[in-house]
DNA sequence: TGGCATGATGCAATCGATGGCAGCGTTGCA
DNA sequence: TGCAACGCTGCCATCGATTGCATCATGCCA
């Protein structure tokens, strides 16, 4: 048999240069497949499938009909390459190497969940990805290679001055989180000083004299709850008693300890602020192992307004960040900065939700 | 300046096919710019940067350095293309278009991180996906598209035959489920049925005689823990009524309805068996609202051990699912098939956890 | 009947990286 | 002096797609 290039049934002559490891069993088919049954060339159906007008309205529809009948779909990565597009949005999330323990937070699974919900309908991928919180400069890689148009940032980074860095090197991210001065990022976050001072607020009004926040203030978001927490005690004319501010992080373990030796210590409290509602939760929890009744005792306010603080036992009050809204926000602004435009910060609005664990009398 | 190819600060000449849209301000460093300023040919730079021996030391350690200092990382997408690899998994969850619902039980977005870590930890990457339930054969598209090099379906999925006709394609996955009779794909699950008997002999040993059971059976592993169910009857030589079997969906206002009505009723009951964590919490919240007691009027055990259940009130007694096991398992199952070997289906063992909330007197 | 616009298609360069083979200079041995 | 061996590099084809331009057949008009 001579070998003629439209002998369709001829095997390919082997490559001069064949891959070293051999590709799936049935190999894939592809645009060539397509075209040599179609008796056409590749930039026929090349242009067939991506419905140019260039091609034949009849010979497109035969072409449409072969692929479909082959189950054939277009190789992502050669189009992107051959693009210089990508679609693909990275989320990252922390890892915490000291305490080896990654993001188990409703509220930040939720986010992921909302971040996962915009991008889908604005027919991007989403890559999830998690990195030591030390080593956040490896975030920037999978932009870098390549792998993701954009990055999202999601959960508790400290480490403001890295991402500067990044920020710099113009990789285009947005960050979950609290807007800082000197900031050379967009950040999408809740209005946690509002937030702080609602909560803060309604617990005074409700009579409280010895208002507990519970929460790490080193990590920026929860600074700035606890700065609402202060704040509100200035308002009312009371002084907010350094005593009363505890930093947890947020590890169950650390939270039952803490609480524990409030306790022991006799330091009196007739009402807590926890930075979240896992947080709340388990301390409500303690507080109950340790004979201490909430609401009568002591009233609690937790953050987030996650699925199961309503069916809490008490039903627990507290601030609600706007999940849905969140997601939107981080990709509209992940795009608008890759539309050319200057990344923007959002803050968006939060709202104090009252149930039962702060009820007064 | 005569055209020569040898003058490194020579601009490119205008390429013939210029890309119609312009590539991001200042154009990613790639091997040929890396190869201009190190004076040697892309393919020593590519083999300088894989390790190969062939470069000569000094001219590696150089090109390293290079590439270190001009912050260079390999086009995976090319790279990809080029080798006909690809190391990224996509775990694709079911997105509910009847009630518009996605995934947002804890335990689902536990597993996922699970399977996140698993996949870490061997270096893949991880492309997270939502499909309408309805639209399962999309799945496929990741894989055939050349997205992903394999697929992990998590969540609840009705449609067996579906995911048969996905494995007779040929499309290398794995499910987190029941395992089902005349399946032709792999599946890696909880002990469903042994789960069921635990939860339903610790009610049935504590005295308790009308055991509810809720949950839609219409799922395989729900139905398998309603099985263990019956079977724990059964082997008290009690028949397992009807009527206390209460098909309910994951919804939390369905099942606040369906506690509302079983109290209106007055079916009598002493205990619950809860198809899930989240179902359990919400069904005690719903009778505590009726003024149902728990533990002292009716004994609740759930089914998941997520974070929380140690907390609620009363700490919820539940049916452990081995979390961490669960991701490491799926993985190693695609990759085995990856690697040509038939899918395992794995079944994890459960384990029973006795907490308040099935105390007895 | 010649010339030209028009529509449909193919050719070949290209995206960024890889790797077989050939080529180069040097050295060692006969 | 001749030639093979060796170490290092560069050339070029290749992965699977896209697209500007050339080409070719047709039809229409003068």
């Amino acid at each position: 048999m001579p070998r003629t290039k439209s002998a369709p049934a001829e095997p390919k002559p082997p490559a001069a240069h064949p891959p070293a490891v051999k590709a799936a069993a049935p190999s894939r088919v592809q645009m060539a497949d397509i075209a040599r049954l179609a008796g056409v060339s590749v930039s026929t159906v090349s242009r067939a499938l991506s419905g140019s007008t260039l091609v034949n309205a009849e010979t497109r529809g035969r072409i449409a009909e072969l692929a479909r009948s082959l189950n054939y779909s277009i190789n992502i990565g050669a189009q992107n390459l051959r693009l210089g597009h990508n679609n693909t949005v990275a989320v990252i999330v922390p890892y915490d190497p000291q305490t080896r323990q990654h993001l188990s937070d409703p509220f930040f699974l939720s986010l992921i969940g909302s971040v996962a919900d915009a991008l889908t309908e604005r027919g991007h991928d989403m890559l999830l990805t998690r990195v030591d919180a030390d080593r956040l400069d490896q975030a920037a890689q999978v932009y870098q290679t390549g792998r993701a148009m954009g990055i999202v940032l999601v959960g508790q980074w400290h480490h403001h001055d890295q991402l500067n860095a990044m920020a710099v090197q113009g990789v285009p991210f947005v960050v979950w989180g609290a807007q800082l001065p000197q900031q050379l990022y967009a950040t999408v976050g809740g209005d946690n000083l509002t937030g702080g001072l609602l909560a803060t607020r309604h617990l005074l009004a409700g009579g409280a004299k010895r208002v507990l926040f519970m929460g790490d203030p080193d990590l920026p978001e929860i600074g700035q709850r606890q700065q609402g927490w202060a704040q509100a005690h200035a308002e009312a004319g009371l002084a907010a008693e350094p005593r009363l501010c505890r930093a947890v992080p947020f590890i169950t373990e650390q939270i039952q300890r803490e609480v524990a030796t409030l306790l022991r210590q006799k330091l009196r409290f007739d009402a807590v602020f926890a930075a979240s509602d896992l947080m709340a939760m388990t301390v409500i929890s303690a507080l109950r192992q340790g004979g201490v009744r909430v609401p009568e005792d002591v009233r609690v306010v937790g953050y987030d307004d996650i699925a199961l603080a309503e069916h809490f036992h008490p039903p627990l009050s507290t601030v609600r960040q706007p999940i849905a809204d969140a997601g939107q926000a981080l990709v509209q602004s992940l795009l608008s900065q890759l539309a050319g435009e200057r990344g923007r910060s959002t803050v968006l609005a939060t709202e104090l939700v009252v149930r039962a664990s702060s009820a007064t009398g």
